[in-house]
DNA sequence: TATGAATGAGTCTTCATTCAT
DNA sequence: TATGAATGAAGACTCATTCAT
């Protein structure tokens, strides 16, 4: 049965709901073993110290999140779907498991600690790695521009719709800065195609592939 | 002579500054009056609660991008210039500022006060209001789609873009999920426009309106 | 062995000698935890708040007190022997306790808090039950007037001799300053029976009748 | 015209509303600049602490409260008339101006402050001596038992009645002990002789002439 | 494997008092 | 005479962590 579901998994429940509740701060070890039926010492059996806690947490919902998301996005044949995939499931597994997730996914910089900036920069980096396939698909399926650099193009999606981080602390401002002015650009261009009237949208164009 | 600051100044100067790089809880009343050079308990003859020192940085904060912000857009002519203020200055603001403004306008559910929560959304709500000028401004030039409801797309792009808010606890999980659901849609829309092959456009976008 | 007395027990007695000494307010928590040689956190392990230390000593006290109150009326026979130790234990056991059950037996009105108040109503009850019984064993061996209402009487004696209790904050001025004057009247009566010249006992006593 | 009282009357008056209201630790200067509408350090330009505004305020009701006793003592002809003041008008009092006057004439060992310890022993003084000369008057009348020694007697009845005090530091325990005993079996004999049945009284009242 | 007991360091907050003006 | 500004010392309470068993 599972009925004895063994304490090691009790506690990381209890801690992803309080987590996912409260935050990190305001969730004392105290109420996670209340809510666990365990002593708070126990915590300390199975897991080093709160952070890693924590981080042990995230890693559960990150892992699931990813698998089902692999999952959705081999699952669709046509590239619109893929994309829309990739668009919808973060949303809404970050709305499930608010603010757990949004403390690593978001554009919060995790002051606490370095594990989590990491592992934050991991999910990030899977995250790019998976838009730029689906870019690449979609060009090898004749839809998409050749010319947009498929991993450019996923950085900047990834920042502004789905893990802003300009902040990653180890790049100074300069760098930070021009960046956002690239992305920037790039950003009030897909704007830009989806509002005007369609007649003007040739001048637009033509007008921004002079800048750019 | 300014040249020495009031202490109520240096006091909120302090905080800006340590707020912004530790967070709430993390910051500590000792290291504010630390920092500004003055006893701990001069902080509370200006003001009356950790809280309210933190809310009164964020309108310090808040206010002074505001009048960047507004000053910014009027004195851009053309729709596009004022649309490409709308999506730059929030994100140099917030990366200059952050965490401070990030925890009132980014998609962090401030656990903490209520207070904090009226703040953010008073914010978004002007955030909102000022798009929708921008759009109504765009349509009264003849460039914008005058069948894109200015409002609605407004309070999508600021979620997604800007200040993302599909956590306000009031409204209820079902409520939340459809309004995901048809934001999702304009998104992918306003994508597809931005990097698919121009002569693919029209199909697309004949496929979209008969779904939407 | 109980030579090693267990650390609930040390801080409840350092409690007791420090409260009783210096009253709530005046006694930190830091001198408790100095007095019982154990860490400041360590009576937050025991004793939810300062609070329900200080009830928590009371009722230590009380127990002992009514017990003690209990055993020595029944172990008298004589009406007079029982109205006796009616008369000195409390005091006895406040000269000792003081002022910790001063506090709460006394004509203090705690302003701290409600726990402490019922505590105090519980124990006025009590005591009022005590000298009621008392006085019908007098009236059935046939020493006390019947015409005295057991009730009345009792609660007046615990009123002006024992625990003082005029300032119960439900009943309003009106009420309290009406009871007053009945208690008044029954009080000088008693006295003058006490100190009035045999000869004249009379007619005061009348006079009094006619009055009362 | 009285509009414009001084600011000294100003502070004792709102000092001595809130000393009542709330007790001495439990009022804050900061409360008493408030409700009397001046700066807080204005105290300190006419009283030197805390502890010697309260010490002035209770001064201030005390002597109200003695010469409202002289003058109603005096005015009234009788014995019992001067002895029926003495008991109501004191509890009458500190009913009205509770606990600021309970906490100087009540059972509370003032751990606060020796001149306020001084105090309360300089009005209880004026307590037995005023009671002593009543009694001396009914004497003088020829209506209470010479045997009885005014002072004794007036002491004892402070102590229980009124100013219970048995608690005074400098005293060491045996001799408060002592008199406890001693006044014990005084106030047994005071109360037999108002509740007993007539015709038993003096039974009782020969067999504690043995014994005392 | 599991925990009860214990703690030190830290948190926000209060408040009587001082002092320059 | 009056006060605004400033502060040090203390207070109750929290909490992650340790350790003997």
């Amino acid at each position: 049965m599972t009925a004895v579901i063994g304490k090691r998994e009790r506690i990381l429940e209890a801690a992803i709901e309080l987590f996912n509740r409260w935050g990190f701060t305001k969730t004392s070890l105290d109420e996670i073993a209340r809510a666990a039926h365990i002593a708070k010492s126990t915590i300390y059996y199975y897991f080093p110290s709160k952070e890693n806690l924590f981080i042990v947490a995230i890693e559960e919902k990150a892992e699931e999140f990813f698998c089902n998301l692999y999952t959705a996005i081999d699952a669709s044949e046509r590239f619109e779907d893929k994309l829309s995939c990739f668009l919808r499931l973060p949303i809404t597994c970050i709305f499930e498991n608010m603010p757990l997730l949004a403390m690593t996914m978001q554009q919060i910089p995790p002051d606490y600690f370095t594990d989590l900036l990491e592992k934050r920069n991991e999910y990030r980096q899977r995250m790019n790695e998976l838009l730029a396939e689906i870019m690449d698909y979609g060009k090898s399926q004749g839809i998409i521009n050749e010319k947009i650099n498929s991993e450019h193009f996923s950085e900047m999606i990834n920042d502004w719709f789905i893990m802003g981080d300009y902040w990653n602390k180890g790049d100074n401002k300069n760098k930070i800065l021009k960046r956002l002015e690239r992305d920037h650009n790039l950003m009030v261009q897909l704007l830009l195609y989806g509002i005007l009237k369609r007649d003007t949208t040739q001048k637009v164009e033509e007008k921004k592939r002079i800048k750019g």
